[in-house]
DNA sequence: TTAGTACTAGACAGGTCTGTCTGTCAAGAG
DNA sequence: CTCTTGACAGACAGACCTGTCTAGTACTAA
């Protein structure tokens, strides 16, 4: 799985890079507000200062964890995942939900951190926090686009929009121990593909 | 709006109820770690001692709140509501989204309480508090599973559960500020049904 | 050798959180 | 009138959090 930041095969990287690592994990998997700098530096084996020397405040960490997020979650697994699954992009579009599948089965399958922080940090993008994880969540809806842009769907950004909760919900769903989620959006996704190659 | 927790039209109404209606207020809009027992009694007008009096900790106190918003959210406002507001048992399911169209248009605009509650407490139900959101979001999919009996849709069960994909979906979109999400869910909902009929 | 740099270890300050405790007050019961 | 009950106000303990600071260590380069 592609999905735990590797970033670098050496033994003992930069204590950068180091850190940026433990967030990936314990930032994903528990959330912001459960994980403390004291557990994350004692994790990645880094001093208080030097993290300090690297980000700013614990904010900076978390906003470096989401774009990290993006890279390795938005454009490595889901959209270069999706492209190398299927032939044509209408199949793209539906293996996501194939990834998915595999995903929620996963025993540290983790939730769509975007999801996590924007929630975590009340709801509607009020915090800087909570402003690039909304940001982030668009980035996504744009890589759908693409896609949807590619299969010659109509209207390509109101079938992203509609995507999206696919997605959300699905991974919602599986938050809560429904493994097949990710099946029954793809079989909802099939349906919209028709609805929208109908409508437009 | 019912939304907002009556329970009692007093003036000044006994601590427990004052207590409850401050948590329904601050939880919901803010979240559970992001209000602390002191705003809270403040806000309630209650001394600390006497919130220990009526609830042995703060978890306790957020147990009470989830309980009552099932019953203020679940039961009268989405049950009832749709009820209340269609004819036909699928007319009333398709109605969910009609409210949850002008609940998105709100500018005090929450969000689930479950979903958020779940989503701030490790995703998978490993506390007290996720395990009874995963429960009051299953009882939700009761209703749900209800009203398609009603409607004699085909395997309430599963249509239970794939719909509310799309009402988490929905509700998770709203959060990111995309109003239009109830009537795009809506548009997903009416083919699922179609779905359900046709190959059930 | 000496200076500079990046790291480690950990104490510390200042704040916040939950939960406990002391003491006061008001109202009703006997 | 006294005693009990429940609520009030708020200090306090102990834990935890973020972020600063001191002190020591290893490496590199002039």
């Amino acid at each position: 799985m592609v999905m735990t930041a590797p970033v670098s095969g050496k033994a003992d990287p930069e204590p950068r890079v180091r850190l940026l690592d433990t967030a990936y994990l314990l930032f994903s998997q528990r959330g912001i507000r459960a994980v403390g700098i004291d557990e994350l530096i004692k994790e990645a084996n880094v001093a208080k200062a030097t993290f300090y020397r690297h980000f700013p405040s614990k904010d900076d960490l978390v906003l470096a964890f989401l774009l990290e997020r993006e890279r390795v979650w938005t454009k490595q697994w889901v959209e270069a995942g999706a492209r190398s699954r299927a032939e044509t992009p209408q199949e793209q579009l539906l293996a996501i939900f194939d990834l998915f599948d595999e995903w929620f089965h996963r025993t540290d399958f983790e939730g769509c951190s975007f999801v996590n922080v924007l929630l975590e940090f009340g709801g509607r993008s009020e915090t800087p926090l909570g402003a690039a994880s909304a940001t982030y969540l668009e980035n996504i809806r744009s890589v759908i686009e693409g896609f949807a842009a590619e299969a010659e769907i109509p209207d390509p950004s109101a079938f992203a929009l509609s995507w999206h909760i696919l997605m959300k919900g699905s991974i919602v769903q599986a938050a809560e121990g429904d493994l097949k989620a990710a099946k029954r959006a793809q079989v909802m996704g099939r349906m919209l593909i028709e609805q929208f190659r109908l409508n437009g």
